[in-house]
DNA sequence: GTCTATAGGATGATAGAC
DNA sequence: GTCTATCATCCTATAGAC
């Protein structure tokens, strides 16, 4: 391995994760380049010479959450019950990093407004979720853990709802709300209704 | 009636009216004044007449927001499951206001950033609609409808967790997402649920 | 109440030296 | 790769005339 490369790549990373910070602090509208460039001890010129502009510094820091996001929701080998005690794990497992939760959230939220360059990352990161999630249930049925006539896309629409509406309550009142918890007995309540007769 | 009040609340409500698709469309951050006044034919320092501040225009919009919301959750009446009911309507009639919808969507992404203006208005609000809705839940239960036991507090929780991120889902993706009728049917499921033995 | 003018900043992006 | 300098806007808010 290079030198030059594995410092430049350090580089990136770095100004990645401060880029970070201040979207998740600020939005992507609020964010400023200089902020961020000063985080990481660099001229704002020096930061547009790694990242174009501030579009592609956002694109590419989403991107990087994605990446991060080891506990991603892995079902091909789960499926049924044990996919929904997962989901319900990621969401405990969330509970214990606001700053990415924030991050998501923020950007998520802006990026309803059509034209919005997290608007098109929202949509894809939602069809995809939607469609794993789904898959999931589905296996479920076929093994014989749900009732076989469930509505797959419905519920999975229902659980990523539960997810993201949750999150918002927790980071606007984090005392009053344990996400987690309730996502979880929410979970519970989905096995129960689902459980073949 | 005097005439000069008169034309003078109406302005302002036409620059509220202005500004709340302003601050949808860009968040709070990304609106412009100029532009706020540029909508109701009015310079920026004409605008400024009116409400003393930016932040000042934003918490009126978000109070004028409230008062349009005409089919605000009753259920000083209602109660129980005729209460879940009128939440499923609620979430069809916001189906039909896709840029109230959207206000609310964005204001409370940024919000969940402390130091933003609409901060307390957005913690005030899941407050109090945590308590009416949980209040509700309650008098069901007093009522028989609901088994005695439950949790009424997680269940307004979970509730609104549902209506805000089947909201957003909705706003990013809206020919996948039919949020009405999803949500109707997590309030049937859980009229199921919490039905006594 | 409404205007013009302007103060006083901050912003993203580019040019060009080193 | 990193810098300084600068461009060209944009912004909120205020002062003061009418």
């Amino acid at each position: 391995m290079k030198r030059g490369y594995a410092t430049g790549e350090a580089r990136k990373e770095r100004i990645l994760a401060a880029a970070l910070l201040e979207f998740a602090e600020n939005g992507y509208r609020g964010a400023s380049l200089a902020r961020i460039a000063e985080r990481v001890e660099l001229s704002q010129a020096g930061l547009l010479h790694h990242f174009k502009s501030k579009e592609l510094l956002l694109v590419a820091v989403l991107d990087y959450r994605d990446s991060l996001d080891t506990r991603k929701f892995d079902l091909g080998s789960a499926g049924g019950i044990d996919a929904l005690r997962a989901l319900a794990d990621v969401v405990e497992h969330n509970a214990r990093v606001p700053g990415l939760v924030q991050l998501f959230s923020v950007i998520s939220g802006e990026a309803v407004t059509p034209g919005h360059p997290g608007h098109e990352w929202a949509r894809r990161r939602y069809r995809r979720l939607r469609a794993d999630v789904a898959a999931a249930l589905r296996s479920g049925a076929e093994r014989g853990e749900f009732r076989p006539g469930l509505d797959a896309e419905a519920h999975a629409d229902r659980l990523i709802a539960m997810m993201d509406g949750l999150q918002t309550q927790w980071l606007i009142d984090p005392d009053r709300v344990d996400m987690a918890a309730i996502f979880r007995s929410y979970v519970d309540d989905l096995i129960t209704v689902l459980r073949p007769e």
